[in-house]
RNA sequence: GGCUCCUUGGUCAAGCGGUUAAGACAUCGCCCUUUCACGGCGGUAACACGGGUUCGAUUCCCGUAGGAGUCACCA
């Protein structure tokens, strides 16, 4: 049989990472296999519906290069995929009726404040809560007349208070539970929408979902709706819980939490398949030692079987890392396409900046670290002179003075300021006085560009700034020396 | 607190009864070098604890501890 998943996003704002990772193995899952993929909107709780939210979630995907098969606009015959419009259709009612016929449901009239009642313990400000069963014990006039005269209703599972529900999980395997501690949830709200609860289950089923793939945060919700399942007589699909992905404080990622959102992230600078390919294997591993993963690849290795059950920390260090990889991997032209606005805001005078470009590119793991790194070609920056002296190069602060004295005259009287010109009278008075390359190196690039780290040498950066500018730079140097 | 799940270095992780317990990020050191970086090489660093089972446990079982998730007319 034809896999088919999907992924089913409440548009409540940006996708965060996590999210993003549902998404991308439950695409994944399904695409090893040929299978299909499929996008579901569960705006059920038009509360915390976002307006755009649905956009952001297709911009999302699409960035990503996660393609769906099936979904709003691509209906293949099993839509609406959007719930409110099923919700519209009569869908999840019908079947919550279906469900209170067969003794599996009931009304519930209960108001809040009932239901506030029913909070018995507040563990870490949290109250705790298990319905009653009060409305069940209600008698079928009672109910029919309740109903008759408005009073707003919602509809529960009947969940039974005896016996255990076990149901297999692919990763986590069996996992059982005691009916007792399986509370009747609420099917329909009283607004006629349909919870999460409800909903999915259905929509699973009619969408004819084979592979149940979601958050591990479902784990303990799961045993209710396979009782769903098992109340209509439906097949159970398989169901695969992926293990959380959390703060460095080991924290389940969320927006509530203010964590970074995909869109943060390409915000910052990350390129979408670093971010895909970073969270591909934040849960999962192949059986070989690649890292780097192209979407097709992922694809053909992807083995659900081989994902963990232990969560996995969000290590952003480490997606700068693989960042910087898809950076050194990318093509000149693409590169310079990103790269060269942003050199030529941070450096406006005239200069060769592809270039800059081409040095900057292996040195940097985001666009945004461009700016500190080539800064100085605009401004030389204060500095401290101590960095003259360098422990390895053998100089200080007296022998770089010497060096930068004794190399003004030439330069000065120097027309020729490209590299190689540059490189040769440098080493040439190196040669003379039989000093180490790194001797006269060392405060010459100090000097032009007033930093300890640069992208470059000491003739590049003199190329790029020219003459003029190299000249005063030394001189400052000096200056500074000789204080 | 009840229930459920998880537990290999700081982090991601391989391992699926017998291994010198991989690899990657980070970190440290060395080499290369016109500094740093890049690149190359190497180092530090882990099986939470206690019982079993077994000739033999990181691996299987049971406890303990720790962590997480969940307990809504949110998903």
């Amino acid at each position: 049989m034809k896999i088919r998943t999907r992924f089913a996003p409440s548009p409540t704002g940006k996708m965060h990472v996590g999210n993003l990772r549902s998404a991308l193995y439950e695409y994944l899952i399904a695409k090893h296999e040929g299978g299909d993929f499929i996008i579901r909107i569960e705006d059920t709780d038009r509360e915390r519906f976002v307006e755009g939210a649905v956009e952001i979630i297709y911009r999302t995907l699409e960035k990503a290069g996660i393609h769906y098969d099936e979904g709003p606009g691509r209906d293949k015959g099993l839509g609406p995929y959007i719930q409110s419009e099923r919700k519209e259709q009569g869908i999840y009612l019908q079947y919550a009726k279906e469900l209170i016929d067969k003794g599996e449901a009931y009304y519930c009239f209960c108001d809040a404040e009932r239901l506030k009642a029913l909070k018995t313990e507040i563990v870490e400000g949290k109250e705790i809560s298990s319905y009653d069963k009060h409305c069940l014990g209600l008698t079928a006039e009672e109910t029919a007349q309740k109903l008759a005269s408005g009073c707003p209703y919602v509809i529960r599972q009947n969940n039974p208070q005896t016996g255990s529900t076990v149901f297999r999980d692919e990763l986590y395997g069996d996992i059982t539970v005691d009916n007792a501690e399986l509370d009747d949830m609420i099917l329909i709200k009283s607004d006629g929408y349909p919870t999460y609860n409800f909903a999915n289950v259905v929509d699973d089923h009619l969408m004819e979902i084979t592979h149940v793939v979601r958050g591990n945060e479902y784990l303990s919700s799961s045993p209710k709706y396979n009782r769903l399942y098992q109340a209509f007589g439906w097949k159970v699909p398989t169901y695969v819980h992926l293990p959380l992905i959390t703060d460095a404080e080991h924290k389940k990622l969320s927006k509530r939490s203010g964590h970074s959102s995909f869109e943060d992230l390409l915000d910052q600078g990350f390129l979408p398949e670093a971010i895909v390919n970073f969270i591909a294997l934040l849960g999962w591993s192949p059986e070989s030692n690649q890292e780097i993963f192209p979407l097709e690849e992922l694809i053909s290795q992807f083995d659900y079987h081989r994902i963990s059950k232990s969560p996995a920390v969000f290590d952003i260090g480490k997606l700068r890392w693989m960042n910087g990889e898809y950076l050194k991997a990318m093509d000149e032209a693409a590169f310079r396409s990103q790269a060269l606005p942003i050199i030529k805001q941070t450096v406006t005078r005239a200069a060769d900046f592809e270039k800059i470009a081409a040095m900057v590119k292996t040195r940097i793991e985001l666009y945004s670290d461009i700016p500190e790194l080539i800064g100085f070609l605009e401004h030389l920056p204060d500095y401290d002179p101590e960095i003259y002296t360098h422990k390895k190069m053998k100089t200080t602060k007296e022998s770089s003075l010497e060096v930068l004295k004794d190399l003004l005259p030439l330069l000065e009287t120097q027309d020729d300021y490209t590299n190689d010109a540059l490189y040769a009278t440098l080493l040439h008075y190196a040669e003379q006085h039989q000093y180490k390359n790194g001797y006269v190196m060392w405060p010459v690039r100090t000097a032009v560009s007033g930093k300890a780290m640069t992208p470059a040498g000491a003739t590049e950066i003199m190329e790029l700034l020219g003459k003029a500018e190299t000249v005063q730079r030394i001189r400052t140097g000096i200056r500074l020396l000789e204080q």
